[in-house]
DNA sequence: AGAAATTTGTTCGTATGTATT
DNA sequence: CAATACATACGAACAAATTTC
């Protein structure tokens, strides 16, 4: 079995990125230097400078050249990247807040891809609900998912609209760590069936408020189930 | 004259990064070798693979040891932060991209923020509701402009939702370069003054529909505005 | 299948500009 | 002003993995 490797400069951003994530590097305060690190972590100060850098490309760290590199904050300097890296992202907590962003992102693309889905995007769409029904044929869970992600995806790319493309890339990135408990909460949207084919309809006809109506439907189902299981085990 | 003097990682990441998203470099092309890059743009290996590290980071690439480094198709592999770095992120079509994603964004933080404001937040919120009316009589739109900004910047805090607070990070990034045509935009979303304040009244009141009305009703105007102009120069 | 060439990964060392004290 | 600490940058070399012949 051959470990994947990962390259020194990784493992120490990781781990930086933890500690500041994680609040063990408090806003403001300097992180140790590039010596004091490569001694740290037994690598080479070229490794640690890569490291840094993309600290600082996430916005996590500011670097001055002569001074210390200094804790940012990143509720207020990340960006939404952040989201499947935060510490605790696999808490119900955060993954509720993503689910919630879907949701908002999911009722908005449902009404673009109505309005502005063109020829080419209507077949993609029409190829997709075929392989979704051929999906439930199957039974299992997870078939299920890959095709209905499929098929939101086909939607993303009929909105045209790039943020909603890259928000979107965003939310996915990392998911695999929580298809599990994606699978879980999703259980009843990938199994409601009709209003699925609704939307699907909807979007087809281009009527935006029933578009709208059923992409809110099928993500209420999974914020309800987020909320049960949160009000459980808080 | 103190040049701004940027590191030149930087300088080779931006430059590489201009190339993908600008089409420059197709999608599963291997990008130069490092060493070449070192060679064409004058600097150390070292600097060149700071940049590719970052490159990697954001989505572009995608680095093989021993093999090329290959070109990511970025609206696949791209995250949100890539918004306000596109080629064209000046560009009528981008900005109405992201100001949509605001809308979106805009109404669910009204409705979360007049769900979970606790009193903390309220105390916020209303210091910043006089702060908006003070820069009113101010007069001009770069003072409306800012007090505005912090309005919604308590807004998403009270929402609650760390994932809602990240992507309003991430759309807000190198709005400095936008500032301009922002203001343009959103003139009459900042003038409208009696929206506004039914938004704070409705959050503060715990009116989760007044509140998605309201913020509705504000970034309608802006899109409008959007949609005129697209129209007009296309 | 195997050897050579190419490319990225990593480490050593050295020098310089800048901010802090 | 001087000393110190830090980030910035360059150069050479070897290791490890992939591609090519």
């Amino acid at each position: 079995m051959a470990d994947v490797r990962t390259p020194v400069s990784t493992a120490v951003y990781d781990a930086l990125r933890a500690d500041i994530l994680g609040g063990r590097l408090a806003v403001g305060d300097g992180i140790p230097s590039e010596r004091t690190l490569s001694e740290r972590h037994a690598v080479n100060r070229h490794a640690v400078r890569e490291a840094v850098k993309r600290l600082q490309q996430a916005g996590l760290v500011q670097v001055s050249q002569g001074g210390a590199t200094r804790v940012l904050d990143w509720s207020r300097t990340g960006g939404l990247e952040l989201l499947t890296d935060l510490p605790g992202a696999g808490d119900i907590g955060a993954v509720r807040a993503g689910y919630e962003l879907r949701a908002c992102l999911a009722a908005e693309i449902a009404v673009r891809s109505a309005q502005r889905a063109d020829d080419d995007a209507r077949d993609h769409l029409r190829a997709r609900a075929a392989g979704l029904i051929a999906a439930r044929q199957a039974g299992d869970d997870a078939t299920l998912l890959k095709a209905y992600r499929e098929l939101w995806d086909v939607l993303v790319d009929a909105s045209r609209n790039i943020a909603y493309r890259l928000a979107y890339n965003s939310l996915l990135a990392g998911e695999d760590t929580l298809r599990a408990a994606a699978i879980v909460f999703l259980r009843d949207e990938l199994h409601d069936a009709g209003t699925t084919e609704a939307l699907i309809g909807a979007v087809l006809d281009g009527d935006q408020d029933a578009a709208r109506a059923a992409a809110t439907m099928l993500t209420a189902r999974t914020l309800r189930a987020l909320t049960l299981t949160e009000a459980a085990a808080p």
